[in-house]
DNA sequence: GGACAGATTTTTCTGTATAAGAAACATCGG
DNA sequence: CCGATGTTTCTTATACAGAAAAATCTGTCC
């Protein structure tokens, strides 16, 4: 049966929405409810209809409004707001980088299955999508093998990535100067300045900043193949970023000085030093990747 | 339930084996033909089981030998020998290049699963492994959007194209004379020259071997991530060469000769003829799935 | 008549069931 | 003892079913 995360994730969003509003103030209609919670209006309906059982909502049809019960709701766990997709990438991804799971491990969805707790099916769909990750590999009516969190697949994937982006870069350097994405990378340079200034306490919040920083850079000149390699990318260093905890401060702090750099090259439009300034970054990302990886 | 097409395209093709022997030979062993027909020795039995039932093979155990009712057995038809998975492939990709589906459709499981004859999840499982190929976007709880077959999608295959096979092609053009990847591309010109001298007859046998042929280009120095990209050109290209019959004889002559020459420029080992020669082809071929794309 | 809510229809998600097929284990003949 | 066959166990492929969520249709009120 399909989990009803859609509707608890909702549900609590819609519980901190409410709170904001006065005392006997009307509902906002449910297509307004259903575009600010992003979900459809039958899954509006659902949460209206909980909210009026537990008090937080009084009347009915169009004469609805908020009671002063809503403070008092307690919001769904966390935890089953979460599809089963996105629980089961979590759990895998837990099993291969921080569990530094043996390449040539044979992969049994039955087992999978029972260890996650969901059926064979989530994983089925998980295995399929991330096999184009090129970490593990399908042998047809033979089940899968994982090919392993590798030296090799760490140079492989920085070989490709530096096509990419210098690539990318390139194009960047070449925008016209009324190019609005000039705009945007200077903003991103503020935020790298403002997170180094605060970087003893919000170390961790760099991943996201990494991610955003170069697919700004891919959007100069988008083309789907590199966005959906990128994808790769942004995975592996999510969870890599999460569970490495090893000098994370101080490689952070030195990620951070190359993109600035780097982000200094691109304002000059000298293609020559951003391709300097570039393939420097993505060397340091590449020694970090390696040393974590199983031989 | 599971479909037995395995268990039929094996038994076809143990059909045409045992044709061959003479009256009363014995059967090789059950290992040998496992080998032989590529499937575990549980079908092998169940095939020698069903052999057996009709006649086409007498004795058991370590005793067993062909009859000669064995040429008048009749194979399983060719449409019950192929999986549920390649047939939904098939009429997928049928309905996207031959029907010429259009951008921005939605793709409906449901009513594909009816119009296919298999289960939703079947194709459920296709469109997942399919999405990597930048042609479909899921869009959670809500169903799939059809991107298009474009001049969009067939530029930003190629430039990515492009990127891998130069840079393919120049390792291979620097492989040591010791290489046995040499010989190889030497037996591939060879066969491309008898293909090119029976053109008239054989020109849709061009698809396989432009396959087979750029992808011993990128095994000069491997990169699972090119290969990945690889089977994305080889799946286009399959199905576009089987459905795309204008000028098909003529377009593939063409091709031929861009591959002699290309494959010239390998031989002669220096790099700026290769990229000459490799640019050439990649921009005819360009060409082409251009010209059958929709708008 | 246009935004809204109520009711209904579709469609996706995900669990379960089961045959086909692979693999491991046991046995036997020479 | 080795290679073959017989037997058992385990895993994947695929159908099917039921609930959640989305989409659509319908009526109504300002």
């Amino acid at each position: 049966m399909k989990t009803d995360t859609v509707f608890k994730r909702a549900f609590n969003d819609a519980l901190s929405l409410v709170a904001k509003l006065e005392d006997g103030e009307p509902l906002p209609s449910e297509n307004t409810l259903s575009a600010g919670l992003g979900v459809s209006r039958t899954t509006v309906r659902k949460i209206i209809a909980a909210l009026a059982a537990q008090g937080a909502i009084t009347g009915a049809g169009r004469r609805r409004a908020v009671a002063a019960a809503r403070t008092k709701l307690r919001p769904f766990p966390a935890a089953e707001t979460v599809s089963t997709s996105a629980q089961v990438e979590n759990r895998f991804m837990e099993w291969m980088l921080r569990d530094n799971a043996r390449p040539g491990t044979t992969i049994n969805e039955l087992e999978l299955a029972r260890q996650f707790g969901v059926a064979t099916t989530g994983i089925r769909e998980f295995l399929n999508r991330f096999q184009s990750f090129g970490l593990i590999e399908k042998r047809p009516n033979a089940g899968w093998v994982f090919k392993g969190f590798t030296a090799r697949f760490a140079l492989e994937l920085f070989e490709i990535r530096e096509m990419f982006e210098l690539r990318s870069a390139e194009a960047f350097a070449r925008l016209p100067d009324s190019s609005k994405l000039w705009r945007q990378i200077e903003a991103l340079r503020d935020e790298h300045i403002v997170l180094l200034r605060d970087i003893d306490r919000r170390y961790h919040d760099f991943s996201d900043l990494d991610s955003r920083f170069h697919r700004l850079i891919n959007s100069a000149a988008p083309n789907r193949f590199i966005d959906g390699f990128y994808d790769i990318i942004t995975l592996i260093f999510h969870y890599h970023y999460q569970w490495n905890k090893h000098d994370e401060r101080q490689r952070n702090e030195a990620a951070i000085g190359e993109h600035l750099a780097y982000i200094e090259a691109l304002l000059s439009r000298d293609v020559s030093i951003v391709e300097t300034a570039c393939r420097a970054h993505l060397t340091s990302a590449k020694e970090t990747l390696l040393r974590s990886t199983a031989g």
